[in-house]
This record gives C-alpha cells, sequence and structure tokens, in this order.
RNA sequence: UGGGAUGUAGUGUAACGGUAACACACCAGACUUUGACUCUGAUAUUGUAGGUUCGAGCCCUGCCAUCCCAGCCA
C-alpha cells in the first residue's frame, strides 16, 4: 500500500525530479526558533516537518536561531533549545547557525537594493508611519520615497555608524504603496536599536527586519524550501521580492502550512511566559506545561511525541487536536515500554483472616505483560496489605466484580481471596477489608479451573513505602469560548496538579530513577521523579485513562 | 465592505472524475492475571445553491462561515 503523501510531499516530489526547480539538489529545510522562549508541543510538529522530511528525503535540515530582535533575545534560551531538539531526537550536525551571524551580509544587500533604487531612507517615525499607510481603500503615503540614491546610501551607512537615534531613519523596501498586501506598502526593511545583542553584542546599532532577513538567511544556507506557518502567506510575496532582487546564491521557496492547536492548552510563548513570571507553574519544565522539558518530566517520551506530530497530517487547515490524542499516542508507546509496577493511591487495608500470622512469601511478577523480555520481579506478600479504597463496594454497583462479601477476587500475580467482611471507621468510612484466601491458587490460577472476573493490584503492608505522590496532567484550560489574553489565566484548572500524601508503593519503587516511566496499574502511567529536597518519591502521571480531567 | 487563506463524522487526516477510508474520542459487545491492552460493531445528505458530466468531495459559478494581515515583533 502506498501511503498518502501530504501537500508539502507533493510539491517537494515535483520539484525534486526531472525538470523542476530543484532537480538535481538534495532537499535543505531549516528549524528556525527564536531564542526567546523554550519550545513547546507546537515546535515539535515544525521539527517533524523540517527534520523528518529531510530525514525523508536523505536531505539536510539546519537549525538556525532567528535571532534579528536584540530586544526579545536571550542566550538562556539556546541551550535549551538544543537540548530539547537533541532530546526529541534530531540532529542538525554542523549546521547550528545564527540568523545574527549573517548581519554583515544581510546589510550588503541592502546596500544593493539601495543602489539599485529600491530601496530608501525613510524619516517618518512609528506613530507617523502608521498614520502615513493609508487604509483598505486608501493607499499609503510616503513622502522621502523619491529620496536620491546617493543621499539614501549615505544615510544608511550614517545609520549603521550610530549618527542618529532610534526612530530617526529606517531604511524601506520600495514595492507598491497601494497594494492590497499591507506588507508590500513599502516595509520597513532595517530599524536603529541601541540595545545589545545577546551575540554581537554593540557591534550593530541597526537590525534587519524578519522579512528582509529571513529569505536572505534561507538563501545563504541554500535551503530549498522554507517550511513555516500559515500566518506567514502574507509575507510570502515579499520574501519572494527579496530573494527577486537581491543577488542571493539561491532561491528558497517559503510553503505554510497550519500550526498545531491542542484543546484544553496554550501555545503562545506570551502566555507560558506568563505562567512562568506570573507564579502559576514552577518554571518552563513544570510538568503541567505544554513545553517539551515539561511533558519530558511528565514521563511523556520522544517517540510518543514525534508519533503524535506524524499522525496529525500536515494542512492549511486550521485545527484543533483533541489533547487526548497526544496522551493516546504515548500510552501506546508506553504500553509496549514501560515497567509495571504496583502502588497505591488511596489505601485501605486488606486482611487475610486465613493466613499465617508472621508468614511472608515471594512471587515473580512479571514486568511487562506485554514484553516477556521484560522480565519479572519478586515481590513480597503477607497477611497484611494495602488495596485501593475503590477496589472495594459495600453495596456492589451492577457489573463490579472487584470486592464486596461474597465475591472472589485474584490478587494480581498472588492467591485468589474471597471476600467476607469489613470495618469503618467512627467516621463510618470503610478503612479494612477482610478476606479469606484460597491456599490452592498460588500465582493466581485456580485449581478447580474457575474463572474470576477481577484482578486487582495491591501492596504488601509490612514492606511498602509511605510516599507523597504527585499527579500532574496538563494544565488544562476551559476550552471555548476563546479566553482574551488578559484573563486566559483565569480558565486554569486547579486539578491538574494533585497531591496524594498517603500512598503505598512496592518496594521496587525505592530505586525508580526520574524519566523512568510505570504503569499505573488500571489508572493510568506515570514517572517517578526524585525529589532531593524532601527526599520523597514524586510522581507525575504522564497521562490519565478513564479519570481524565476534562472540563464540561 | 481591501488583501491572503481554509471548509470531508465530535476531532484530525485520506480518497487517478467511479462503492467516502483511517486514527482518536464516544456508545454497545467480546476477550483478558486489573475495567488496561486486544478484538468486533454503530456513527457523514463532503459549508451551501446551482451548473458541466453516464457519473462530482474532486471541475465551473454564486453565496455562506471561519482564520490571518494595517509592529520600526517573529
Amino acid at each position: 500500500m502506498e501511503e498518502s503523501r501530504n501537500f508539502i510531499e507533493v510539491i517537494i516530489d515535483e520539484e525534486l525530479s526531472e525538470g523542476g526547480r530543484c532537480e538535481g539538489q538534495r532537499l535543505h529545510t531549516r528549524f528556525p526558533p527564536e531564542p526567546n522562549g523554550y519550545l513547546h508541543i507546537g515546535h515539535c510538529k515544525a521539527m517533524v516537518i523540517n527534520f523528518g522530511l529531510a530525514e525523508q528525503y536523505n536531505g539536510l535540515c539546519n537549525l538556525r536561531m532567528d535571532d534579528t530582535n536584540p530586544e526579545k533575545e536571550e542566550h538562556e534560551y539556546v541551550e535549551a533549545i538544543q537540548e530539547d531538539i537533541h532530546w526529541l531526537g534530531y540532529d542538525w550536525g554542523d549546521r547550528f547557525y545564527f540568523g545574527s551571524d549573517y548581519f554583515e551580509q544581510t546589510y550588503l544587500y541592502a546596500e544593493e537594493l539601495i543602489k539599485k533604487g529600491l530601496a530608501y531612507v525613510c524619516e517618518l517615525g512609528a506613530e507617523e508611519l502608521s498614520k502615513y499607510r493609508g487604509d483598505t481603500q486608501t493607499p499609503a503615503v510616503s513622502p522621502y520615497r523619491e529620496r536620491d540614491k546617493e543621499e539614501s546610501l549615505d544615510l544608511f551607512r550614517r545609520m549603521r555608524a550610530g549618527e542618529f537615534p532610534e526612530e530617526k531613519y529606517t531604511l524601506r523596501a520600495k514595492i507598491d504603496l497601494a497594494s492590497g498586501n499591507f506588507n508590500m506598502r513599502d516595509p520597513v526593511l532595517y530599524r536603529i536599536r541601541y540595545v545589545e545583542h545577546h551575540r554581537q553584542k554593540n557591534k550593530w546599532c541597526i537590525f534587519p527586519m524578519y522579512d528582509f532577513a529571513h529569505p536572505i538567511q534561507d538563501a545563504i544556507e541554500g535551503i530549498t524550501h522554507s517550511l513555516c506557518s500559515l500566518e506567514y502567506e502574507d509575507h510570502r510575496p515579499l520574501y519572494d521580492w527579496v530573494i527577486d532582487n537581491v543577488s542571493v546564491p539561491h532561491r528558497p521557496r517559503q510553503i505554510e502550512f497550519a500550526r498545531l492547536g491542542m484543546s484544553y492548552t496554550v501555545m503562545s510563548k506570551r502566555r507560558l511566559r506568563r505562567l512562568v513570571e506570573e507564579g502559576y507553574v514552577s518554571d518552563w519544565d513544570d510538568p503541567r506545561m505544554p513545553t517539551l522539558c515539561g511533558l519530558r518530566r511528565r514521563g511523556y517520551t520522544p517517540e510518543s511525541i514525534k508519533s503524535f506530530c506524524k499522525r496529525i497530517g500536515v494542512t492549511k487547515v486550521n485545527n484543533v487536536i483533541e489533547y487526548s490524542f497526544l496522551e493516546h499516542c504515548l500510552r501506546e508507546d508506553l504500553n509496549e515500554k514501560a515497567e509495571r509496577v504496583m502502588a497505591v493511591l488511596k489505601p485501605i487495608k486488606l486482611t487475610i483472616r486465613n493466613y499465617p500470622e508472621g508468614k511472608s512469601e515471594l512471587f515473580d511478577i512479571e514486568n511487562n505483560p506485554v514484553d516477556e523480555s521484560a522480565g519479572t520481579r519478586k515481590v513480597s506478600f503477607s497477611k497484611n496489605l494495602w488495596i485501593e479504597a475503590d477496589d472495594f463496594m459495600e453495596e456492589p454497583i451492577k457489573r463490579y466484580n472487584r470486592l464486596y462479601i461474597g465475591n472472589e477476587v485474584r490478587l494480581k500475580g498472588a492467591y485468589i481471596v474471597k471476600c467476607v467482611d469489613f470495618n469503618k471507621n467512627e467516621a463510618g468510612i470503610v478503612e479494612e477489608v477482610i478476606c479469606d484466601y484460597d491456599p490452592e491458587s498460588r500465582g493466581g490460577n485456580a485449581s478447580d479451573g474457575r474463572k474470576i472476573r477481577g484482578t486487582i493490584h495491591w501492596v504488601n503492608a509490612a514492606d511498602s513505602i509511605d510516599a507523597e505522590v504527585r499527579i500532574y496532567s496538563n494544565l488544562f484550560l476551559k476550552p471555548e469560548p476563546e479566553a482574551s489574553d488578559k484573563d486566559f489565566v483565569e480558565s486554569i484548572n486547579p486539578d491538574s496538579l494533585e497531591i496524594i500524601e498517603n500512598a503505598k508503593l512496592e518496594r521496587s519503587l525505592k530505586d525508580a530513577k526520574p524519566g523512568e516511566s510505570f504503569q499505573f496499574l488500571r489508572m493510568g502511567y506515570f514517572t517517578p521523579d526524585l525529589d532531593s529536597s524532601s527526599e520523597k518519591l514524586i510522581f507525575n502521571r504522564s497521562v490519565a485513562l478513564k479519570d481524565s480531567f476534562k472540563p464540561k
């Protein structure tokens, strides 16, 4: 079966084949994050497209820090971004670049435009400029448009030399003041900024705009296909104009695709930054965040995220993917790889009436039911166990096949027990369930072959770890109506972090390593993470199954 | 009301002009050493109105809806 191709693959196939625009060339893409925040799940889609396509076509994908605006970018993010990309499983080889490394060349191309009479130095201030821009009906006005080439060149050089204050001058492209596309109404190419650049320091006081810098950067690097999100569609004519009018060595083509939208969460860096800065979360890597580092701490595997990004497809349709699909992709990956252990979150006692006092035995329990090679582990068992509170019901509901008086249940990997009694505390809450065990059912199989409908997990009371467990889910936000930037924080669900104080864990969890994933039987998956300050085990539930929170 | 783009189940993605398919979600059932996993089944007048055609999700025309754009941000 031939797999269907997305629209970008169709274009690439066409252009790479005989007679195509890129005949004989190797596919070359780039991933160009702006170093002003951490990478999130939305960037993963872009990475899977850019790096993934390069892999698929035996091409190349560069990593480029898009750092043309000195006011917003910080070096802090550069390393984190690289780390996250590597964690996801992609590599840029030796092709790691900074847009700012091309400032000199970009500057020269600007001079070229001026010399060709295609750019001029404008004297309109920011406010004036917007006044002169016109509206949908009225063309823009640009009083400095006919400035002499030589004069513009002189002024531009003096701009670079630092002779003028910010906002005094800009360099503008001479394109079309009447265009319905406002990006073409003589867009600003360079602005003056006396701000230290994270990398160039104080070498420059003029900085190119994205619209001028990006096509040039792509062309210098020999990018064949510059893939970006839909909001740049209106900028493509300008992208092409730059490529057409400046003597760059290559002719990249910009193709736009819809960015990833996800239900119940925010993706804009502005908003994510606010969550961090205003203390709604501990940091960018808070497990509730949709950032790569946050997802990582919540137990997501890189494979699951890549699989998700591949399966959501690439189109130009604005989309909102249901969060449960991401969870599905994780579950699918973890189901094969994660070793299971037992842990009881809301414990009640289970006492086995006819099991000898003081006796203890070890059971070999499989680490992964879908992967025999994961082996088994020894789990101790005795008369007194902890079980999950909701594995017992005083008045069973229909189809309930766990513990209630008279019913038989299998203790996972151990024995079959029959519920004979229970005790409540003063508050009337069940705190102990009494059972008799079937000594002939060691390992969980009935000697007479009778069917046991229910199986529950348990922890040996004499050999358990008391732990505080933190269950994180995605920081769910109420879906529609779309909250405004200002008050979106009000829609945060406080239940996205649940702290459980008296969980009882299987002994084997003592040596759990951060980042390891475990299936929390019947309820979901979690990843233990060692919090060294409290010396308590902290669990991040990576996904929830049936009990997943969903706002109404 | 200027420019650019997009409309296929609840969600996302498919479908040389020829029986609208797949995944997630949901519901129903089977299986199961956890109710998980696995399996089976159910779910659509392809935004809308016309036109071309033996035949239209696909081609043509009008309409409607939604998204993006008037930063010296990216």
